[in-house]
DNA sequence: GTCTATAGCGCGATAGAC
DNA sequence: GTCTATCGCGCTATAGAC
């Protein structure tokens, strides 16, 4: 860990989402490192850190993670499928209409960077610190949620409901929108998540064009 | 330099402003600094990783610069000052109608993105590897530049241009389409920097609303 | 599953010759 | 301004006792 920096995030404390380990150790060694990672990069962050956080000796970590990368590949998968599996949901649910599932898809994302700010920042900014081996199932994820929204406005333009001038431009524009919550976002405002979500769907449908934008 | 790892961008190689030392091996070092720094980051880039690509011993870099972190801050403070300097020179040539100028600032901040993508990545997500002291000048002109677009939103809602749903949020979302430019968009491709320039101005007037939406 | 101790290596940076 | 050589330290990970 090098000197005196800023931390990366304005959130505080790192918040996994239900579907992490309930396991006591590993679940603490990934709440510590989901911390430390988000603030100050994987890179930046000794196991030797992590230990003192979690008041344990180094060698102790080995016990539950077989090294550094493994358990940043832990978090890597978690918040993956956390993500896409709340996409998933919020699409089920939604209805047929494409602005009608936009906007549950686009809620869905922007509640799961809102609410797991240092997951996101993991996730999108350590990805590449893992083998391509480790990875790939995250990728894997990563391209399927992509396609969840990029089906839907491909369908809502296809029957006329949007008229983007650029269906992957806009497509890369809404998802834009939630990856870079975490930097600005304070989960503790006076801006409450639910609010944030309904104002992101409505500027995603704006984006859309069309009948749909209220 | 850690073992088997994508590379973060999909651009290549390496391009500084024009504003950059023009000096021969410190510019030399700056560039394969960017290069590296924006494809593996900065703590998993050694001296010894950017001597190897230089062709040089480790030592020699220290008759250029102080330390690594040195580096790290001269490449900082150049895509601020060519940032902010772009969003400057836009926000000059652009009229008097908020809808303009908010054409003109998101068309130059689009193309500092699509057009320096290494650049962008490392002041992005390597800013906080910096130490306060040496982040500073960089954080000030972050904050200008973005009241630059703020300002004119306002503006723009004022004289009822603009009727965003939220102007805070929605000037984040236009940032965010331009920070968020170097994770796909591949410089080569068919979509030229222009047109994308363009389509990007043009959802951030869609997601303003009002009149000036085309 | 935690501890003490340490192996083995790579790091940023410096000394001093040329 | 580049070289050779190296200091001193922190790193990931392992060995082996309890």
């Amino acid at each position: 860990m090098s000197p005196p920096t800023r931390s990366r995030l304005r959130a505080h404390p790192a918040s996994l989402p239900p579907s992490a380990p309930s396991d006591g150790t590993r679940r603490r060694i990934l709440e510590t490192a989901l911390q430390l990672f988000a603030n100050r990069g994987y890179h930046d962050t000794s196991i030797r850190d992590l230990a003192k956080v979690l008041e344990l000796q180094p060698s102790a970590l080995y016990a539950h993670f077989s090294s550094k990368e493994h358990v940043l590949a832990e978090l890597v998968r978690i918040g993956h499928e956390a993500h896409h599996d709340a996409l998933q949901a919020a699409l089920k649910s939604a209805g047929p209409e494409p602005a009608e599932q936009v906007r549950a898809l686009v809620r869905a994302h922007t509640r799961t960077h809102a609410l797991h700010p240092q997951l996101a920042v993991v996730v999108n900014e350590e990805l590449y610190a893992l083998t391509p081996e480790l990875a790939a199932p995250a990728v894997l994820l990563r391209d399927k949620s992509a396609a969840l929204l990029a089906e839907v406005i491909e369908r809502g333009v296809a029957q006329r409901s949007f008229s983007p001038p650029h269906p992957r431009v806009a497509a890369a524009a809404i998802s834009a929108m939630g990856v870079r919550l975490p930097y600005w976002y304070e989960p503790g405002s006076a801006l409450d998540v639910d609010t944030l979500a309904d104002l992101h769907a409505e500027l995603a449908l704006r984006m859309l064009g069309g009948s749909a934008a209220s």
